[in-house]
DNA sequence: TTCTTATATACGCGTGTCGGCATATACGTG
DNA sequence: CACGTATATGCCGACACGCGTATATAAGAA
Protein backbone atom coordinates (compact mmCIF):
# COMPACT_ATOMS: atom_id res chain seq x y z
CA UNK A 1 0.00 0.00 0.00
CA UNK A 2 2.42 2.68 -1.13
CA UNK A 3 0.13 5.10 -3.35
CA UNK A 4 -2.31 7.54 -2.36
CA UNK A 5 -4.51 5.85 -5.08
CA UNK A 6 -4.39 2.82 -3.78
CA UNK A 7 -5.50 3.82 -0.16
CA UNK A 8 -8.48 5.84 -1.30
CA UNK A 9 -9.43 2.85 -3.95
CA UNK A 10 -10.92 0.90 -0.86
CA UNK A 11 -14.98 2.10 -0.18
CA UNK A 12 -14.26 1.76 3.82
CA UNK A 13 -11.59 4.17 3.76
CA UNK A 14 -13.36 6.59 1.98
CA UNK A 15 -16.01 6.56 3.80
CA UNK A 16 -13.57 6.75 6.81
CA UNK A 17 -12.02 10.13 5.29
CA UNK A 18 -15.75 10.86 4.28
CA UNK A 19 -16.95 11.25 7.89
CA UNK A 20 -13.94 12.41 9.36
CA UNK A 21 -14.49 15.61 6.63
CA UNK A 22 -16.76 16.55 9.11
CA UNK A 23 -15.27 16.22 12.19
CA UNK A 24 -12.46 14.41 14.06
CA UNK A 25 -13.80 11.31 15.53
CA UNK A 26 -12.81 8.66 18.04
CA UNK A 27 -12.38 4.71 16.65
CA UNK A 28 -15.46 3.86 18.79
CA UNK A 29 -17.23 6.67 16.54
CA UNK A 30 -15.96 5.69 13.21
CA UNK A 31 -16.53 2.13 14.27
CA UNK A 32 -20.65 3.06 14.91
CA UNK A 33 -21.29 5.42 12.62
CA UNK A 34 -20.18 3.42 9.73
CA UNK A 35 -21.10 -0.16 11.55
CA UNK A 36 -17.98 -1.72 11.15
CA UNK A 37 -15.87 -3.98 13.20
CA UNK A 38 -13.71 -2.15 15.16
CA UNK A 39 -10.83 -4.30 13.67
CA UNK A 40 -11.60 -3.66 10.64
CA UNK A 41 -11.51 0.37 11.36
CA UNK A 42 -8.24 0.19 13.03
CA UNK A 43 -6.80 -1.35 10.21
CA UNK A 44 -7.94 1.10 7.64
CA UNK A 45 -6.79 3.98 9.99
CA UNK A 46 -3.24 2.37 10.20
CA UNK A 47 -3.19 2.45 6.22
CA UNK A 48 -4.55 6.33 6.25
CA UNK A 49 -2.20 7.59 8.40
CA UNK A 50 0.46 5.26 7.22
CA UNK A 51 -0.20 7.16 3.93
CA UNK A 52 -0.57 10.52 5.48
CA UNK A 53 -4.29 11.04 5.04
CA UNK A 54 -5.08 11.19 9.47
CA UNK A 55 -2.96 11.86 11.87
CA UNK A 56 -4.31 10.85 15.62
CA UNK A 57 -4.35 12.62 19.07
CA UNK A 58 -4.69 10.63 22.32
CA UNK A 59 -7.32 11.70 24.71
CA UNK A 60 -6.80 9.19 27.71
CA UNK A 61 -7.72 5.37 26.18
CA UNK A 62 -9.07 7.48 23.03
CA UNK A 63 -7.70 8.27 20.01
CA UNK A 64 -8.94 11.21 18.15
CA UNK A 65 -8.22 10.94 14.07
CA UNK A 66 -8.10 14.04 12.04
CA UNK A 67 -7.49 14.71 7.93
CA UNK A 68 -4.58 15.85 7.06
CA UNK A 69 -3.91 17.49 3.63
CA UNK A 70 -0.78 16.14 2.01
CA UNK A 71 -2.85 13.03 -0.06
CA UNK A 72 -5.31 15.44 -1.34
CA UNK A 73 -3.41 17.97 -2.49
CA UNK A 74 -1.06 15.29 -3.99
CA UNK A 75 -4.55 13.70 -5.60
CA UNK A 76 -5.38 17.14 -6.55
CA UNK A 77 -2.02 18.02 -8.42
CA UNK A 78 -2.54 14.46 -10.36
CA UNK A 79 -5.66 15.77 -11.50
CA UNK A 80 -4.35 18.76 -13.05
CA UNK A 81 -3.13 17.38 -15.96
CA UNK A 82 -6.73 16.30 -16.91
CA UNK A 83 -8.36 19.11 -15.78
CA UNK A 84 -7.52 21.39 -18.43
CA UNK A 85 -8.72 18.52 -20.20
CA UNK A 86 -12.38 17.82 -19.17
CA UNK A 87 -12.64 21.69 -17.97
CA UNK A 88 -12.57 23.06 -21.43
CA UNK A 89 -13.55 20.24 -23.05
CA UNK A 90 -16.06 21.49 -25.39
CA UNK A 91 -13.44 24.33 -26.13
CA UNK A 92 -12.42 24.72 -29.97
CA UNK A 93 -8.58 25.11 -28.90
CA UNK A 94 -9.29 21.55 -27.73
CA UNK A 95 -10.20 20.12 -30.78
CA UNK A 96 -7.24 21.90 -32.34
CA UNK A 97 -5.06 20.70 -30.85
CA UNK A 98 -5.81 17.49 -30.94
CA UNK A 99 -5.95 17.30 -34.59
CA UNK A 100 -2.16 19.20 -34.79
CA UNK A 101 -1.10 16.65 -32.49
CA UNK A 102 -2.36 13.63 -34.40
CA UNK A 103 0.33 11.23 -34.01
CA UNK A 104 0.24 9.24 -37.27
CA UNK A 105 -2.12 9.95 -39.90
CA UNK A 106 -3.11 7.62 -42.64
CA UNK A 107 -5.42 7.87 -44.93
CA UNK A 108 -8.77 8.36 -43.78
CA UNK A 109 -9.41 10.31 -40.21
CA UNK A 110 -12.18 9.12 -37.92
CA UNK A 111 -14.61 6.67 -38.99
CA UNK A 112 -16.81 7.26 -36.33
CA UNK A 113 -16.69 4.21 -33.94
CA UNK A 114 -18.97 3.70 -31.33
CA UNK A 115 -17.73 1.45 -28.51
CA UNK A 116 -20.25 -0.01 -26.74
CA UNK A 117 -21.63 1.38 -24.41
CA UNK A 118 -21.82 -1.66 -21.37
CA UNK A 119 -20.85 0.11 -18.19
CA UNK A 120 -20.77 -1.64 -14.52
CA UNK A 121 -19.73 -5.43 -14.53
CA UNK B 1 -13.58 -3.11 -10.78
CA UNK B 2 -16.48 -0.90 -10.60
CA UNK B 3 -15.65 2.22 -8.71
CA UNK B 4 -13.51 4.65 -10.51
CA UNK B 5 -10.92 4.63 -7.55
CA UNK B 6 -10.04 1.17 -8.31
CA UNK B 7 -9.36 2.05 -12.07
CA UNK B 8 -6.81 4.36 -11.05
CA UNK B 9 -5.12 2.63 -8.27
CA UNK B 10 -3.46 0.53 -10.96
CA UNK B 11 -0.37 2.71 -11.75
CA UNK B 12 0.27 1.24 -15.29
CA UNK B 13 -3.35 2.37 -15.79
CA UNK B 14 -2.31 6.10 -14.65
CA UNK B 15 0.44 5.70 -17.20
CA UNK B 16 -1.63 5.36 -19.59
CA UNK B 17 -4.02 8.16 -19.05
CA UNK B 18 -1.09 10.54 -18.43
CA UNK B 19 -0.44 9.38 -22.31
CA UNK B 20 -3.31 10.27 -23.45
CA UNK B 21 -3.56 13.94 -21.46
CA UNK B 22 -1.12 14.25 -24.26
CA UNK B 23 -2.82 13.18 -27.34
CA UNK B 24 -5.22 10.34 -28.45
CA UNK B 25 -2.74 7.44 -29.48
CA UNK B 26 -3.02 4.48 -30.93
CA UNK B 27 -2.61 0.88 -28.71
CA UNK B 28 0.88 0.05 -30.40
CA UNK B 29 1.84 3.61 -29.56
CA UNK B 30 1.19 3.13 -25.81
CA UNK B 31 2.54 -0.14 -25.93
CA UNK B 32 5.63 1.46 -27.24
CA UNK B 33 6.05 4.47 -25.50
CA UNK B 34 5.56 2.49 -22.07
CA UNK B 35 7.00 -0.70 -23.10
CA UNK B 36 4.47 -3.18 -21.56
CA UNK B 37 3.58 -5.88 -23.23
CA UNK B 38 0.55 -5.20 -26.04
CA UNK B 39 -1.97 -7.72 -24.07
CA UNK B 40 -1.19 -5.44 -20.92
CA UNK B 41 -1.96 -2.38 -22.51
CA UNK B 42 -5.37 -4.00 -24.16
CA UNK B 43 -6.76 -5.23 -20.76
CA UNK B 44 -6.08 -1.99 -19.17
CA UNK B 45 -7.94 -0.04 -22.00
CA UNK B 46 -10.63 -2.30 -21.66
CA UNK B 47 -10.55 -1.33 -18.05
CA UNK B 48 -10.37 2.22 -18.55
CA UNK B 49 -14.08 2.06 -21.10
CA UNK B 50 -15.93 0.24 -19.35
CA UNK B 51 -15.34 2.69 -16.50
CA UNK B 52 -15.47 5.71 -19.11
CA UNK B 53 -12.18 6.85 -18.68
CA UNK B 54 -11.32 6.60 -22.89
CA UNK B 55 -13.07 6.09 -25.77
CA UNK B 56 -11.69 5.16 -28.96
CA UNK B 57 -12.63 5.27 -32.68
CA UNK B 58 -11.44 2.98 -35.09
CA UNK B 59 -8.59 3.81 -37.88
CA UNK B 60 -8.02 0.66 -40.04
CA UNK B 61 -6.79 -2.22 -37.87
CA UNK B 62 -5.20 0.22 -35.41
CA UNK B 63 -7.94 1.76 -32.53
CA UNK B 64 -7.31 5.45 -31.34
CA UNK B 65 -8.29 5.66 -27.32
CA UNK B 66 -8.48 9.25 -25.98
CA UNK B 67 -9.94 10.31 -22.94
CA UNK B 68 -13.47 11.35 -22.00
CA UNK B 69 -14.07 13.65 -19.07
CA UNK B 70 -16.26 11.56 -17.09
CA UNK B 71 -14.67 10.25 -14.02
CA UNK B 72 -12.57 12.97 -13.66
CA UNK B 73 -15.13 15.31 -12.92
CA UNK B 74 -16.32 12.67 -10.55
CA UNK B 75 -13.10 12.76 -8.94
CA UNK B 76 -13.30 16.83 -8.79
CA UNK B 77 -16.27 16.12 -6.71
CA UNK B 78 -15.43 13.74 -4.19
CA UNK B 79 -12.55 15.86 -3.85
CA UNK B 80 -14.79 19.00 -2.96
CA UNK B 81 -15.71 17.55 -0.07
CA UNK B 82 -11.80 17.94 1.51
CA UNK B 83 -10.88 21.10 -0.73
CA UNK B 84 -11.96 23.49 1.57
CA UNK B 85 -10.48 21.79 4.17
CA UNK B 86 -6.99 21.01 2.55
CA UNK B 87 -6.72 24.26 0.59
CA UNK B 88 -6.98 25.86 3.84
CA UNK B 89 -3.45 25.71 4.36
CA UNK B 90 -2.72 27.79 1.02
CA UNK B 91 -5.30 30.24 0.83
CA UNK B 92 -7.00 30.17 4.00
CA UNK B 93 -5.10 33.12 4.72
CA UNK B 94 -7.84 34.85 2.43
CA UNK B 95 -11.06 33.16 3.32
CA UNK B 96 -10.04 33.97 7.03
CA UNK B 97 -9.64 37.17 6.34
CA UNK B 98 -12.69 37.46 4.23
CA UNK B 99 -14.50 36.23 7.27
CA UNK B 100 -12.87 38.27 10.13
CA UNK B 101 -12.69 41.15 8.08
CA UNK B 102 -12.52 43.97 10.46
CA UNK B 103 -13.52 47.02 10.59
CA UNK B 104 -9.90 48.05 11.21
CA UNK B 105 -7.69 47.34 8.46
CA UNK B 106 -5.19 49.41 10.01
CA UNK B 107 -3.86 46.10 12.23
CA UNK B 108 -1.58 43.65 11.17
CA UNK B 109 -3.48 40.93 9.64
CA UNK B 110 -0.20 38.01 8.57
CA UNK B 111 1.35 36.75 11.52
CA UNK B 112 2.83 33.56 10.29
CA UNK B 113 1.33 32.67 6.73
CA UNK B 114 2.69 30.28 5.70
CA UNK B 115 4.94 27.59 7.88
CA UNK B 116 2.66 24.24 7.91
CA UNK B 117 5.78 21.76 7.45
CA UNK B 118 6.01 18.02 9.25
CA UNK B 119 3.31 17.04 12.19
CA UNK B 120 3.93 16.27 15.49
CA UNK B 121 3.32 12.21 15.86
C1' DT C 1 -4.90 -5.71 42.25
C1' DT C 2 -8.88 -6.93 39.18
C1' DC C 3 -12.34 -5.50 35.92
C1' DT C 4 -13.97 -2.79 32.12
C1' DT C 5 -13.39 0.11 28.20
C1' DA C 6 -10.82 1.50 24.01
C1' DT C 7 -7.75 0.53 20.48
C1' DA C 8 -4.13 -2.15 18.10
C1' DT C 9 -2.17 -6.30 16.23
C1' DA C 10 -1.60 -11.27 14.77
C1' DC C 11 -3.23 -15.23 12.17
C1' DG C 12 -5.60 -17.70 8.58
C1' DC C 13 -8.84 -17.79 4.83
C1' DG C 14 -11.11 -16.56 0.51
C1' DT C 15 -11.10 -13.88 -3.44
C1' DG C 16 -9.99 -10.44 -6.91
C1' DT C 17 -6.61 -8.90 -9.92
C1' DC C 18 -2.30 -8.48 -12.42
C1' DG C 19 1.21 -10.44 -15.39
C1' DG C 20 2.59 -13.75 -18.99
C1' DC C 21 1.58 -16.61 -22.65
C1' DA C 22 -1.08 -18.44 -26.34
C1' DT C 23 -4.63 -17.69 -29.38
C1' DA C 24 -8.54 -15.45 -31.70
C1' DT C 25 -10.31 -11.78 -34.51
C1' DA C 26 -10.03 -7.96 -37.82
C1' DC C 27 -8.07 -5.34 -41.47
C1' DG C 28 -4.94 -4.49 -45.32
C1' DT C 29 -1.67 -5.93 -48.90
C1' DG C 30 0.23 -8.75 -52.42
C1' DC D 1 -6.20 -16.74 -51.46
C1' DA D 2 -2.20 -16.46 -47.97
C1' DC D 3 0.38 -13.52 -45.08
C1' DG D 4 1.67 -9.77 -42.00
C1' DT D 5 0.05 -6.31 -38.90
C1' DA D 6 -2.87 -4.54 -35.09
C1' DT D 7 -5.68 -5.43 -31.30
C1' DA D 8 -8.62 -8.29 -28.22
C1' DT D 9 -9.50 -12.27 -25.36
C1' DG D 10 -8.96 -16.62 -22.67
C1' DC D 11 -6.45 -19.32 -19.38
C1' DC D 12 -3.53 -19.81 -15.43
C1' DG D 13 -0.41 -19.03 -11.59
C1' DA D 14 1.09 -15.90 -8.03
C1' DC D 15 0.29 -12.66 -4.84
C1' DA D 16 -1.71 -9.00 -2.18
C1' DC D 17 -5.64 -7.33 0.11
C1' DG D 18 -9.68 -7.20 3.06
C1' DC D 19 -12.40 -9.75 6.37
C1' DG D 20 -13.33 -12.27 10.66
C1' DT D 21 -11.74 -13.99 14.91
C1' DA D 22 -8.89 -14.04 18.72
C1' DT D 23 -5.70 -11.82 21.44
C1' DA D 24 -2.52 -8.08 23.06
C1' DT D 25 -1.76 -3.55 24.98
C1' DA D 26 -3.18 0.54 27.46
C1' DA D 27 -5.75 3.48 30.42
C1' DG D 28 -9.26 4.40 33.85
C1' DA D 29 -12.39 2.69 37.67
C1' DA D 30 -13.38 0.05 41.77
Amino acid sequence: MESVFEVIAEPNRRAILSLLAGSQQSVGEIERSLRMPQPAVSKHLRVLRDAGFVESTVDAQRRLYRLKPGPFQEFDEWLAQFRRFWSAHIDALERHLEKMDEPTPRKKIVKNAKAKKGEGK
